[in-house]
DNA sequence: CGCGTCCTTGAGCTTGGTCAAGGTCTGTGG
DNA sequence: CCACAGACCTTGACCAAGCTCAAGGACGCG
């Protein structure tokens, strides 16, 4: 099966097969780990660094009050780079949303590729870019009223999800409880449950049994104020079918 | 005068003095902008990674109904990267928050120092991880109440600004108007307006004439549950004053 | 069968938004 | 030196989005 991780690079940089063989092998030691589970805890020593090849997770903090946020979520392909300068603790937690598969990365093994294969150097500067692209999406997604929060998290995934091939059909698999949605968006998950009956209404989505189907996605796009530059997938489909 | 962006970095690389010296080299080319002007804006064509040496600027993206969201503010020292990749155009705009002196960086430039120079790259890298890490304080940020969200943003700026020794005293300026407090943090400014007032009955903190102080840093830091951890800031003085 | 997890809904409340008006301060040109 | 404009700050009255608390329902799994 297809290595994630690589795929998802290709859009950050023009990988030649040797730069791919070299992220493959990068990405060789595997460990299975099982839903809602911590992989690491806010606290604990500063982990290598990690790829989720299969799976959702997830980053969060904790605040004072005990609400969990979610700051991002980790998808098939993404990296999860923990700072490796400063042996300190980590600031966030990262859990898994459903059984992951994921890829530990020896340090000097990675200082390695990024001295020698500059491709794979901007691939990992593009992909450390765009995870930055999104958290900037996620602040100004605090600003959007619950529908259009809600709406615009759908239409991130459904982007980021198409960029790795994992979409079927109009739909993909949708793993978030509505607590989950809520630690994401800042809504409680009483309001995401209502916010969920008022989009029903709207016909802009259609949730059901852990899957979510887009029947029109320009025209969700449009109602969330979608633009899918922001993740810098290189333009194709995506980018081509709204405006 | 020393190069703000040397001293930043220093907190994410174990410079020697070669490394500096190609720093300061890499920022020589400076640009002079005045206060409250774009240097760039959303849809431009994607320029060159940039460094602010002075001053203060902010990305902005422009909601559907004209809001300005600001994501993240960049104090001196702090760069800009623009995605490389993709000649694609730009996500966000990019404004002066004061005059600012900003570095024009030479891609090529750039691409020596990160295959050449193992503590540039690995500061760059730190560097670019901050942002992120700074980026999920403020997603976090964006549960808190108004209060707490204010007090939050002035520690976040009040460490990142010792980061690079522009603490005076027990205050720091502070140019940000109560239409940008608004914008950074998803209030209005009416609403900061208001919340200012709150603040200035607990004397958590000072603001006068474009300038803040504080009374107190343990007793603010409490109140609005700021743990300097995520910042990476090599743990100095914030790190070590609080638990 | 029973328990745990997740979903659903109602009633009442609070935080922060909206709209509107007026005040202060500073820089500029007459 | 004064008048004026523009940017910024302040406050009031009212409103609404989303939260809290509480209860009950559906569903799957051991």
């Amino acid at each position: 099966m297809t290595n994630l991780f690589v795929r998802k690079l290709e859009h950050g940089a023009d990988l030649k097969q040797a730069d791919r063989a070299a992220l493959a092998h990068l990405t060789r030691n595997v460990l299975d780990i099982s839903a809602r589970e911590d992989i690491f805890a806010e606290g604990d020593p500063v982990p290598r660094m990690l790829v989720v090849l299969e799976g959702w997770a997830c980053r969060y903090r904790t605040l004072d009050n005990g609400q969990r946020q979610i700051t991002d979520l980790i998808l098939p392909g993404d990296a999860c780079h923990p700072h490796t300068a400063n042996l300190g603790h980590a600031d966030y937690s990262l859990c898994t949303v459903t059984a992951c598969s994921v890829a530990e990365i020896a340090p000097a093994e990675l200082e390695t590729l990024l001295a020698r294969r500059p491709r794979v150097r901007r691939a990992l500067i593009w992909s450390s870019l765009q995870t930055a692209s999104i958290l900037r999406g996620s602040v100004t997604n605090g600003r959007r009223q619950a529908e259009r929060r809600i709406a615009h998290l759908i239409c991130e995934i459904r982007a980021r999800l198409e960029a790795v091939g994992l979409i079927e059909g109009d739909g993909f698999p949708w793993p978030l409880t509505q607590d989950d949605v809520g630690d994401v968006t800042a809504l409680t998950s009483v309001h995401v449950n209502r916010t969920y009956r008022e989009l029903r209404m709207s016909k802009l989505f259609v949730l059901s049994g852990r899957f979510v189907r887009i029947p029109d996605l320009e025209r969700l796009s449009a109602y969330c104020g979608f633009r899918p530059d922001y993740l810098h997938l290189a333009g194709q489909l995506a980018a081509s079918m709204l405006r």
